[in-house]
DNA sequence: CTGAAAGCGCTAACAT
DNA sequence: ATGTTAGCGCTTTCAG
């Protein structure tokens, strides 16, 4: 291993003089710089990141704390993995790598915290994780910066998409193309993800937009974020007295099933119900009919997540909500009810 | 922060006793090391990673080099995450945990060995990257313990799915359905991924295996493993002059653009033309038809990965590929064809 | 079983 | 502009 000590030897400076050379700082002389330089880019010097954590306290290291499948997606789930890449490039770009912190460390019990301060970690970005978990607060009210996608933390900087407002532009698209009779089909309504109640909140407010009653009999919660919850929403919803003519659907995952039972159920889309969702997944476009949805930008969550990061990191303030926008993608899961021509 | 020098003070012994301790060494009475860490714990202490891996030269950590959306998927890609998901709980478990190797440190130009000696990693997962990538190639070829996952790099050990057995199947169980023309959508044929050549492979023997021609008019290599190339594929496919009845795709989301090609070609699917594919996404069993296909196993393969790692770390041998059996699916997309009846 | 001494590779604070 | 000194927090000898 080459350390400056071997580069000072041989160029004849101090090592505090080749570090300097190294770190790009002022108070050097030029020609000495490039000498040093020469020298270390011979010898292949990488430096010792222990070395320089050790001595200035930071790690130039952001966690990740990730946990897969709390959404009981019980696959995978696109999103965050578009998310944490559009975060991982914006930081590295910024001379930042990440790292997963995990929850215990072989044998011994190590909690996120303790990780969190082992591996002297500069930040934290949170991802999907149950807003109540005790471990994760624990970070999250820590003098550690921290930013969250998707979950709302109180106490730290959130970045999700936009999800009321898009909520009550389906209710007014489906309104626009002459449904009255509006169902939704809602995602689980826990601490986990805005998004659930969120939507919800939006497709109330929309109602109300357009003059139209809530109605409990119009709203199913779906149990968990995936296809087989959406099929028994469906389902759910068409055991009730009053037939809806149109649904909006809080995800693309939940609206495969949907869609599935409505196939079972005889429903022809959009001919006898019209279909609006959430997401823009990869699938969406290959579903039959191809699915309306509106789209969640996951890189520009990403990379907003690592925008706030760096200003945390710089001591900066940041805002306590990101809001991202979502684009309507039209397809052809929606059209007029029956008997109805706008 | 509290270091071992505070907890050496207050109970009165030294800091290597207490070092000792912590690390649950066996020279040391078992009275002092409970006093010890009783005290270590009421202190809230934690150990500090810079410092202990200056000594040990170890890290207890794993590189990841991963690139999202080599494949041309253009927006996400689950098998990786499962993959990444599966290998990091394991190796969690182990006491390690997981670092992303970046391509550059800010500024600075540093290459991905150059990153991993930095960290001073323990060991590296290559995951889908291309194998032709000269700075991939310096960490393969480095002393650092490497193990890849989806791409071949002879110098290392590699974890896949099985390729070329479930092809043979493929094409042997639309043989028995009475198919005797079947044709092939294959995946890229490029270094990035062994699956693209050897699922063609498997697919030329199941024909041999039954007696039938290798048709190149029966054959189409897809651009990308994404749903726009199956569609173009398929239409290729169709312009051509003798019609296949059945096809073998080589990846699920290859062929949801397949199965759209077919309903703008007015084909219905299984009557039509049957299809059996690679993978079962998420969305394998909510499309129309569902999806008959070959279950990849990514828990597996990402505990595989992980298990072969840990082998590496303790210096021992690791084969040179490991296979993980995939599992066959049967949905509705499969049928016998056009006035055959089995 | 415990402790004294030394050092891992680097940088901060000063002096020159 | 460069060098001296010291020390970050920990573990590894090795002596007792």
């Amino acid at each position: 291993m080459v350390t400056i000590y071997d580069i000072a030897k041989i160029t004849g400076y101090s090592a505090p003089t080749v570090s300097k050379a190294l770190n790009n700082q002022s108070d050097i002389g030029q020609k000495t710089k490039e000498k040093i330089l020469k020298v270390a880019k011979e010898l292949g010097y990488v430096p010792n990141s222990s070395a320089k954590g050790l001595v200035t306290k930071k790690s130039r290291l952001i966690g990740l704390i990730y946990e897969e499948d709390d959404m009981g997606i019980g696959i995978e789930h696109p999103l965050f993995s578009t998310i944490i890449n559009a975060f991982k490039q914006e930081m590295e770009s910024e001379g930042y790598e990440l790292i997963f912190i995990a929850r215990n460390l072989g044998g011994k019990r190590m909690s996120l915290l303790e990780h969190c301060r082992y591996r002297q970690v500069d930040g934290v970005l949170v991802v999907n994780v149950d807003a109540k978990d005790e471990e994760v607060r624990d970070v999250t009210n820590s003098n550690i910066p921290c930013i969250s996608s998707n979950i709302v933390f109180p106490e730290i900087a959130t970045v999700t998409s936009e999800n009321i407002k898009p909520a009550v532009e389906a209710v007014q698209y489906l309104y626009k193309l002459g449904h009255r009779l509006i169902a939704h089909i809602a995602g689980p309504q826990d601490s986990i993800a805005a998004a659930g109640y969120e939507r919800l909140e939006g497709y109330k407010a929309g109602l109300l937009s357009r003059q139209l009653p809530i109605r409990d009999e119009f709203i199913v919660i779906s149990e968990y974020w995936n296809g087989e919850s959406g099929y028994k929403a469906m389902m759910d919803l068409w055991r009730r007295n009053e037939k809806p003519t149109a649904i909006f659907c809080a995800s693309d995952i939940m609206a495969m099933g949907v869609m599935n039972a409505c196939h079972d159920l005889g429903l022809r889309i959009p001919e006898d119900i019209s279909i609006i969702s959430f997401d823009d997944n990869l699938w969406a476009s290959f579903s039959h009919p191809p699915l309306t949805t509106f789209r969640q930008d996951r890189q520009a969550i990403g990379k907003k997540a690592a925008e706030l990061m760096k200003l945390l990191l710089n001591g900066e303030k940041v805002p306590s909500r990101v809001l991202i926008p979502v684009q309507l993608i039209e397809r052809d899961s929606c059209a007029p009810p029956h008997g109805v021509r706008t």
